[in-house]
RNA sequence: GGUCCUGUAGCUCAGUAGGAUAGAGCACUAGAUUCCUAAUCUAGGUGUCGCGCGUUCGAAUCGCGCCAGGAUCACCA
């Protein structure tokens, strides 16, 4: 925001150089403004004047010397310097961030908020677990990652689609109707034989059970494995939305992959590829040659049983995100998809669609600690944490800060003693409290029946401690904080954002009184309550934004 | 063995298009509340930024080669 203004300012300045004949203009766009991380290096610097002296063979100082007198004319900067090896450091007038104020006021609830995303069409698809048993812990890193994305491209003006894609046929749902089947006799003291790579959780005999309330024992001498399936497929799938729900997530659509095959797309998929060649025939398997793009070896897509692989249906499933017009698909994957994603991307190159507008976000793994060891998780065995059982224990906030701290890069250890039993040492806590100690201020002025002003209406530039300037800077770089946690999917900077701009303000708290009933200078007041004014706003937009919630007394 | 991710303080991790003296939280120590919520603040850091070489005015960041950990390499999904 005033980035983009100074950015705008430095680059007139540079391009009044070019035609004047200072310098060349080989330098364009190779420079930046950026804001420098140790105080006193002013509010923002920029190093055009070494990019140029590289770029000319002249001294850096001596350009800095000629850029600064270009820019005192400027009526928003205050002061300038040449530093260090020729950063041109520049101080904007108090005035510059006071004025942020009126413009936190205007916007209210869509401060933050931008239209870089210009309406684009972005599919974000996530979570598509398979219904097969609860959401596991990697499963809600997911979910709250890919949730946390399309939040954040929503902010930014992106018309965002929400999409889970599932299969709910296949060998895995036929063991699973034979696990649920086997629970099923059992419960009712027959015989059975539980399936030797079967679904070993609880909520098989959950299942098992609720098909004995309702149909009672009118199952045992059906061979047939489907009303098994069909019962767990519906339950499971209730309980996934279910934990999806209390997540705070909705999505906009399920893909069924079944609709693949019944409209015909996998069948035009392989004919397609076929006409360009690129399909052949080995083993009684039909192969789609992805040595053509570089891969290291082709791959099977029907198998000899006439069943195709995951591959086939995949590349149709995005054939059909192409078909819906989106500008922008964004597929959130946990690592252990890695292998499948470039035949996917050869698949729709071969297709003839831009394979470039997909963005993968491949998340890494969560480790589990649980009495300082490690766990291991499996979901047939059923020794995986549950994203309920999590919820459980710390609630929808915790659990959604907690995974969004972190980038997707990252492994995330997630340590369940430090969850359950210090609950107090999560940051989340930090930030909240620092929302909530606003509005404890903003009660108190009112039962004191101090009203609160408009930017507009107070005398902002009393605002002139350090640390009062620093929170207006923080206020005022929000936007671009947004923004860059969007454009970029990385959630958790957003998270930072909103760590330091606590810790700010806390600091202030502690050492300057807003309302100070000992030492009263009305004026000062009505200034200081409209900064925590605006910086409540802040911190309601920055964690709603991220599906948390903003509490007003803690 | 191939591909991808990671390696930064005791621990967990930030570090956006390469910038100036590398940061935060936790833990630890010492302090702060007659006063807007102490879920807070203040002070306390000798880090081979995994190792080496290179690119350049300048590297935690880019390139190459190693080392270590994780993921993955099916006619499973």
């Amino acid at each position: 925001m005033i980035q983009q203004r100074l950015e705008k300012i430095i680059n007139s300045v540079f391009q009044e150089g070019v035609e004047s004949g200072v310098w060349s203009d080989k330098a364009a766009h190779k420079y930046s403004v950026e804001v420098p991380k140790r105080e006193g290096q002013g509010d923002y610097s920029t190093n055009i004047a070494m990019v140029m002296a590289g770029i000319e063979k002249k001294n850096p100082r001596e350009i800095a010397a000629l850029v600064i007198e270009r820019l005192e004319k400027e009526e928003i900067i205050e002061k300038l310097e040449i530093a260090g090896p020729g950063f041109v450091n520049i101080f904007l007038k108090p005035k510059v961030w006071q004025d942020v104020l009126q413009l936190v006021s205007d916007a209210g609830a869509d401060f933050g908020k931008s239209t870089v995303g210009k309406g684009k069409k972005v599919m974000v698809e996530f979570v598509s677990a398979n219904p097969t048993g609860p959401l596991s812990i990697g499963h809600g890193r997911q979910a709250i990652l890919g949730d946390s994305i399309a939040r954040l491209l929503e902010a930014t003006g992106h018309s965002v689609y929400r999409e889970y894609y599932f299969n709910d046929a296949g060998r895995q749902m036929r063991v699973l109707g034979q696990s649920t089947r086997a629970r099923y006799l059992e419960l009712l003291g027959k015989e059975a034989q539980f399936p030797e790579d079967g679904y070993q959780g609880e909520y098989i005999k959950d299942i098992a059970q609720s098909l004995i309330d309702e149909k009672g024992d009118s199952l045992v001498e059906n061979d047939d494995v489907l009303p098994f399936t069909e019962k767990a497929v519906e339950l499971i799938f209730k309980d996934i939305s279910d934990t999806l729900k209390s997540m705070g997530i909705t999505f906009d659509n399920y893909f069924n992959e079944h609709t693949l095959y019944d409209d015909g797309h996998i069948d035009s998929v392989v004919k397609e590829l076929r006409d360009k060649g690129l399909v052949y025939e080995k083993d009684d398997a039909t192969w789609f040659k992805t040595t053509e793009f570089g891969h290291e070896q082709d791959r099977v897509i029907i198998k000899k049983t006439g069943e195709p692989t995951y591959r086939l249906p995949d590349i149709a499933y995005h054939r059909e995100k192409f078909r819906r017009n989106f500008d922008w698909l964004v597929n959130v994957l946990g690592s252990d998809h890695i292998a499948t994603v470039p035949d996917v991307l050869a698949g729709v190159k071969a297709l003839g669609y831009d394979s470039d507008k997909i963005t993968v976000v491949l998340h890494q793994f969560v480790t589990l600690t649980r009495d300082g060891k490690q766990v291991k998780m499996s979901t047939r065995k059923a020794t995986f944490v549950t994203v309920d059982e999590l919820l459980e224990l710390v609630g929808q906030d915790v659990l959604r800060f907690y995974f969004m701290m972190r980038k997707a890069d990252s492994q995330l250890d997630f340590d369940l003693d430090l969850a359950t039993s210090q609950e107090k040492e999560n940051p989340i806590y930090y930030v909240q409290y620092g929302h909530a100690r606003i509005c404890s201020i903003l009660r108190r002025a009112q039962d004191m029946e101090i009203k609160i002003k408009a930017p507009t209406d107070a005398d902002l530039s009393l605002l002139q401690e350090p640390e009062e300037l620093q929170l207006l800077k923080r206020i005022a770089s929000f936007p671009a904080a947004v923004e860059s946690a969007a454009l970029d999917l990385a959630p958790h900077r957003s998270i930072f954002f909103l760590m330091e701009l606590a810790g700010d303000w806390h600091s202030y708290y502690n050492k300057h009184k807003v309302i100070d009933p000992e030492n009263v200078d009305q004026a000062v007041t009505d200034a200081r309550l409209c900064l925590i004014t605006a910086l409540q706003q802040v911190f309601k937009n920055g964690l709603e934004m991220l599906g948390l919630t903003a509490p007003e007394k803690m």
